[in-house]
DNA sequence: CGTGCAGTTGAGCAAATTCAACGCTTGTGG
DNA sequence: CCACAAGCGTTGAATTTGCTCAACTGCACG
């Protein structure tokens, strides 16, 4: 099992101060909320802290994680610009959450939001949306995790392309060891998988964060 | 990757011809719904049916899965008695159910809940709070399955352990292929575990489905 | 120019799978 | 009642996969 790299400095994120009250700007879920800025490697929310706040990303990129008590990681999910995170069941979170990237990101009240959606349907129904598409990604996500390796890797590539405008070429956000504790896997497994799947002509990798599809017929025959 | 078993003949379900439609029985969500029989290996619903009804076990056991076009089979929840399943976003099941011992369960439809649920707000907070069961189980899932074979072993028996009324002695419902396929295991590295479990004396195994935890302390430590 | 971080590559090793055989229980049919 | 087949579970040996440990490269930054 593969321990997660020495935790890097994990900053706090920008103070409540930092908000841009003069600076009205309707986004979010029915124009609620205020754009924040967070940067790269800042923690968004931590486990166990009050879920007071919905989160959308406008700008960068946000993992969700947990850690075992031996220091394993497993991030449970990325988000990208448009997605909506942070939601919860109880009052509290059950994951922690950081920014991949200089990010810009939407902050909701909870109770303002909860409140909306007594009155608005719309409001309602995009709530409820967004617990069921978590559902379904943690779904796809244990599916992930039983597949081989080289499997794993191609439906990664296969869900950021999808995610990312179903772009046949893009850079991503995030490390090679997110990317391992996203798969379950080693960093040194997830490098060698990308140097096979450039091997067989599948991609192309011109920097390693910068990904061309080369073959997509073939990487989802890979996809088992 | 192991493939799963031959996929054991799986019967249909009982037609709705079977609804005992003369002995009203109030149980369900708000007392609405029938209580139905399923034999053992019986599909109670497939993947991209319409999903017209909610479901929840009485009696016996359900597993939910999906299956890769390889074969490969993924459950991705047991439900027992109390639980409730078969909640989806869309209008189709996203996986398939099926009973996994003689089992009795209460169908109720779901166009009834949700007229039931804009009225009553116990309804409709019951609903939500299954949804939000189900997203911590997927998580936590997800979760099990970046650990070694012993601990999630080990995790799946704890697991077991509280959901049937946080006994120290009980009777698994379930195959070791069932465990195996939930766990992202073979049945042969399920059954080693077992072994070495019991030689450790962190378990006893009267018989091959009846579990004695011996030793809880050491099994939590067991689990990461 | 040196230091640190991210990523790649190689060699050896450990864990889990595959393949195969075997034991036990259950149900079926002669 | 016994014989036999089928299903389920266990065990062993060989193999494969992915992990660990280690070295090394390229790059950015002070």
């Amino acid at each position: 099992m593969q321990l997660a790299t020495q935790m890097t400095d994990v900053k706090r994120g920008a103070g409540a101060s930092d908000l841009r009250k003069n600076t009205y700007v309707p986004v979010g879920i029915a124009g609620v909320g205020v754009p924040m800025p967070f940067q790269r490697n800042t923690e968004i929310f931590g486990e166990e802290e009050t879920a007071d706040y919905l989160y959308m990303v406008v700008e960068g990129a946000v993992r969700t994680y947990k850690v075992l008590n031996d220091g394993r990681r497993q991030i449970s999910a990325f988000y990208l610009p448009g997605d909506i995170f942070g939601l919860e069941v109880g009052k509290e979170h059950t994951c922690s959450a950081e920014a991949i990237s200089d990010s810009s990101i939407v902050l909701m009240r909870r109770s303002t939001l909860l409140a909306l959606a007594e009155k608005d349907g719309d409001v309602a129904r995009k709530l409820w949306e967004v617990a069921v598409q978590e559902l379904g990604r943690a779904h796809d996500h244990a599916l992930l995790l039983i597949k081989s390796a080289q499997e794993r890797i191609v439906a990664f590539l296969l869900e950021m392309a999808e995610r990312l405008h179903d772009a046949t070429s893009f850079q991503l956000p995030m490390s090679r060891q997110d990317i391992a504790d996203y798969l379950g896997l080693t960093i040194e497994t997830v490098s060698r998988s990308f140097t096979q799947l450039e091997a067989a002509s599948a991609i192309e990798l011109p920097a390693s964060r910068h990904i061309i599809l080369r073959n997509r017929f073939a990487l989802s025959r890979l996809n088992a």
